[in-house]
RNA sequence: GGCCCCGUAGCGCAGUUGGUUAGCGCGCCGCCCUGUCACGGCGGAGGUCGCGGGUUCGAGUCCCGUCGGGGUCGCCA
């Protein structure tokens, strides 16, 4: 080893001794006569002194350094609490340039913000810096808890194969040419699904695998083509042995990570879900709970709420919004897809105010605060149409109700099964047919009550499937499937 | 694929109603500074305003096209 230290590591215990340290130059204090340098390396920062203005002046920024000196204790008053070397520091005896650096495309700090583009095409120098870092530690310590979780209980890691065949699953593969045979293709697994349920059947019982997975669909925010899911398979269980596991994985990761104690993990039904925050994966970190009004308006004047469905959601205070606001608002909807956003305003007075006011019956204004629970000086928002189209719209509208109002606490942590999911979706083909999709996924079994009779109502059967909800992102699921003969199949 | 936003110095951004010399912060280079810690002071360099065309006496600014990035819907769990 070039060092006899960590530079993050030492500590006051270590006055007195001479240690040998490795790593980049980050920011430099040079006073001419004397310079103070922050040596870097993965276990953080220690303060260097070197008295000889002939070392210090050519060092410059991300310089790669081998020094060795002496750990001496700050002069009083010269700690600095903010760093967890902070009461000690080096004076340099000898200091020896590794490897020079060229100026810097962006300063490695965490003060600084650097666009994503430049973050990835310096990929390298980005990693450097604290919170790119602290996330690859974090996602190798996910990974280690969840295998100790899993282990501790007999499970079995297996990697699967990712040159197969194409699976029945929703997205569009990947695809890679055979050389052997011009003309056919692999694709690339969308899950590991299939090689799972084969494990079952082959009774290994209990598997698990960090899988990475591939779907070559159009990016979001938060989804790129490929991407990792921690995939489990267990056969002889129920759903509360499911749930177990997940919450076991997801308690451990919490805890081990960032020291938080998961509370009880409270379940909703998927319909209830839907009807009470218009999305599988509410958020509950904050109210402002959608408000069905169907029957309100069952005999309204007003033509846009002859609806199958009306309902609202409130904004805290939203009534004494701009006009340009409210333009902004129909912007936004018009971007989701919809025709606009209706909206009512509550003058501090309780007076309605907005163009849908005039639409609907006097008796329809007079109920109206009574009926959403807005209060004077708010404003409501309100979606008609199909319901699962409505209540989309509506569920939205709420996120960005709590963005523009800052009702989140982002500190909190919410979790939340979301349970009893439907088995199938209707859907309707490109040439207007009307048919049925799976909701999970094509193996999902529909539950005890509906396992015999799904076929009488397929749209409301329910599916032995559940999804755990993080802050209104899912992070978990999972279904029960039965592994029968036809099944294995496909 | 539809719609919307963005593209100006190494990085992050400003640039008014089209107006002559395109700015700010950080970084970079030089000099000064012995207790700083996002050190400080003085000075300096650095720009085909993504690209192509058009309107105009004059375009970073307006119009058309194109390329790249992002968002959203479609799509996707």
């Amino acid at each position: 080893m070039i060092r006899s230290h960590q530079a993050g590591t030492l500590r006051p215990a270590h006055v007195g001794t001479t240690v040998t340290l490795a790593g980049w130059i980050g920011r430099r204090r040079d006073h001419g006569g004397v310079a103070f340098l922050d040596l870097r390396d993965s276990t953080g920062i220690v303060q260097v002194v070197v008295h000889d203005p002939a070392v210090a002046h050519p060092l410059r920024n991300e310089f790669c350094v081998r020094v060795v000196g002496e750990v001496v204790a700050r002069p009083e008053g010269n700690e600095n609490l903010e760093l967890a070397t902070g009461a000690v520091e080096v004076m340099v005896s000898e200091l020896e340039v590794l490897s020079e650096a060229a100026p810097l495309p962006f300063p490695i700090d965490e003060h600084v913000e650097v666009g994503e583009e430049a973050r990835l095409r310096y990929r390298y120098l980005d990693l450097r810096r604290p919170e790119p870092a602290r996330i690859m530690r974090l996602r190798s310590k996910t990974n280690q808890i969840a295998r100790e979780v899993l282990f501790d209980r007999d499970f079995l890691e297996v990697e699967t194969p990712t040159l197969t065949a194409s699976t029945p699953e929703g997205a569009r593969d990947f695809l890679v040419p055979a050389r052997l045979q011009p003309g056919s293709w692999y694709a690339l697994p969308q899950s590991p699904q299939l090689f799972k349920q084969l494990l079952m059947v082959a009774g290994l019982e209990r598997y698990f695998q960090i899988a990475r997975c591939y779907r070559d669909e159009d990016f979001r925010k938060d989804r790129q083509p490929e991407f990792t899911q921690l995939d489990i398979e267990m056969s002889f269980v129920d759903q509360a042995d499911v749930l177990e596991i997940g919450e076991a994985v997801i308690r451990a990761i919490w805890a081990g990570t960032i020291g938080h104690e998961i509370g009880e993990i409270p379940h909703m039904t998927y319909a209830e879900a839907m009807r009470r925050f218009g999305t599988d994966k509410p958020d509950l970190r904050f109210g402002v709970e959608l408000v069905e009004l169907t029957d309100y308006f069952a005999a309204t004047p007003f033509r846009v709420f002859q609806a199958p469905y009306v309902g609202a959601v409130v904004m805290p205070g939203g009534g004494s919004q701009a006009r340009r606001a409210f333009d902004a608002w129909q912007e936004w909807a018009r971007q989701r897809g919809a025709k606009g956003l209706a909206y009512v305003t509550l003058g501090a007075d309780g007076t309605l105010g907005g163009p849908v006011a005039k639409n609907i019956s006097e008796a329809e204004r007079a109920g109206l605060a009574a009926a959403t629970g807005a209060q004077p000086g708010d404003c409501i928002f309100f979606a008609a149409g199909a319901p699962s189209d409505a209540r989309a719209l509506l569920g939205a509208t709420r996120l960005e109700i709590a963005a523009r109002c800052a009702l989140v606490d982002e500190s909190a942590w919410s979790f939340l099964w979301v349970v009893d999911a439907p088995v199938f979706e209707e859907v309707v083909e490109d040439d207007g047919s009307h048919g049925w999709t799976a909701v999970h996924h094509p193996f999902t079994s529909p539950n005890a009550d509906w396992v015999d009779r799904f076929e009488d109502a397929p749209g409301e059967a329910l599916a032995w499937a559940y999804d755990m909800v993080c802050n209104g992102n899912e992070i978990g699921g999972g279904s029960i499937r039965i592994h029968r003969a036809d099944v294995q199949q496909r």
